[in-house]
DNA sequence: AAGTGGTCTAGACCACTGT
DNA sequence: CAGTGGTCTAGACCACTTT
């Protein structure tokens, strides 16, 4: 029995009463005195299950006035983006990594404002990148990076390293921003992708920051037919 | 002085080493007993701090071995899935439901299959709802619901509250499934989004359980151009 | 004044890893 | 064996809320 630590067995108590409807969103539940007192559970055991499920989003808090059921469970599900190369090889299948262009060169307007740079004078290191999967085309990485980050970019073989691996090993990343869009391919994407142009593309836009500044923005376009991102939330 | 909780005092300690590069991903950090001589906080004090570091992905540990900077701490990245019309509010923009067919019908093969219908001779309630932002329509959403669950959705005004707000207030939900994916869009989805046939939509499936039971499919269609998906990952 | 959560401590026992 | 993380306890003080 009790093969579980007991602040699981105290989380499962609370959700399994959220789960049956005894306890509805906006409801109040037993205090961390209440829960020593009812489950013979020390105040700190019971502290960290009801912080767990706060964090969890299922409860909220606050203090001096109690613990609550939240109004709004799914109203922010997580949903993971991942590394391209590892999800590849996490399925079972070959990948691939073919660099279609790696230089130094000037950053069109809209990358360079994601620098914060104005007016692009400076050369940012840029690489473009394909990525296949079982010889399919899977996935075109454009990415800029800033030099100051990353001075040996350039020399990197990226047949053998990923750019993400190259930078963190260089440097450890502090922030990250994704913004995730359904946009047509234009010619060069489709081409690389091996799909009819103005064809749906999944692109996600990330870009990194370390120690302070921006160290890299990357475009990495998907194929719509071949892609999806997952995300499962338990309670 | 000293705003901030020990605790939390002590995660910066270690993000703090990790961004200067002195210690490296892979590298070994403190041991809690190690963090109780150096920093003075009792080991409670340490654990939290660095099991909260686990959760991030900075860290991760090996209990008889030791803790350890996270190899690649950019693995996985949350990414949110919110509520469209509290979207829309939260932006300050004017939100109207506009339903398009509420009623019940049987459910064709691949949404059936959804709900772990072998072949479909159950009639499911289906809505389909076009959510406006200023008078500019942002998402169709298509959704099949389990009778069992929200026996009364049929009744419902979807002009007054969302089909989400109705499962969420009958039953709450315990597992929440996401598939995001760029396709083109149908002659419907085109018309009612007010877009050209076969531009790029951004399509959010979502599946949602409650009491062990299948309770909804939902197939969310956005505009390409019109709709995005946000996540900022700190640390 | 009584109750709440937020934090912190100084112990403790355990299962596990390494040498 | 000594060291590690995983868990748990029984106290404590604080700022805050409501009555």
């Amino acid at each position: 029995m009790s093969a579980q630590p007991l602040y699981e067995q105290v989380k499962s108590y609370v959700t399994d009463r959220i789960r049956s409807g005894a306890w509805r969103p906006g409801a109040r539940v037993l205090s961390e005195h209440e829960f020593v007192r009812v489950l013979g559970v020390s105040r700190m055991t019971a502290n960290r299950a009801l912080r767990e499920l706060v964090t969890a989003g299922v409860l909220s808090r606050v203090a001096g006035l109690g613990t609550f059921v939240a109004d709004l469970p799914a109203a922010a599900q997580p949903l993971e983006i991942r590394n391209v190369a590892a999800d590849i090889r996490d399925r079972g299948h070959f990948h691939r990594a073919v660099p279609v262009r790696v230089e130094a060169a000037l950053a069109p307007a809209e990358v360079a404002a994601h620098f914060g740079l104005g007016i692009s004078e400076l050369k940012l290191f840029h690489s473009i990148i394909v990525h296949f999967e079982n010889e399919r085309p899977l996935e075109v990485e454009d990415r800029w990076v800033n030099p100051t980050v990353a001075p040996h970019y350039l020399n990197v073989d990226f047949t053998r390293v990923t750019p993400h691996e190259h930078l963190m090993q260089v440097a450890p990343l502090e922030r990250v921003e994704h913004v995730v869009r359904a946009v047509a391919a234009d010619a060069d994407i489709a081409e690389w992708l091996d799909m009819a142009s103005t064809a749906p593309v999944l692109l996600i836009e990330r870009t990194t920051w370390t120690q302070g500044q921006p160290a890299s923005f990357a475009r990495l376009h998907h194929a719509g037919s071949r892609f999806e991102l997952r995300g499962v939330y338990d309670v």
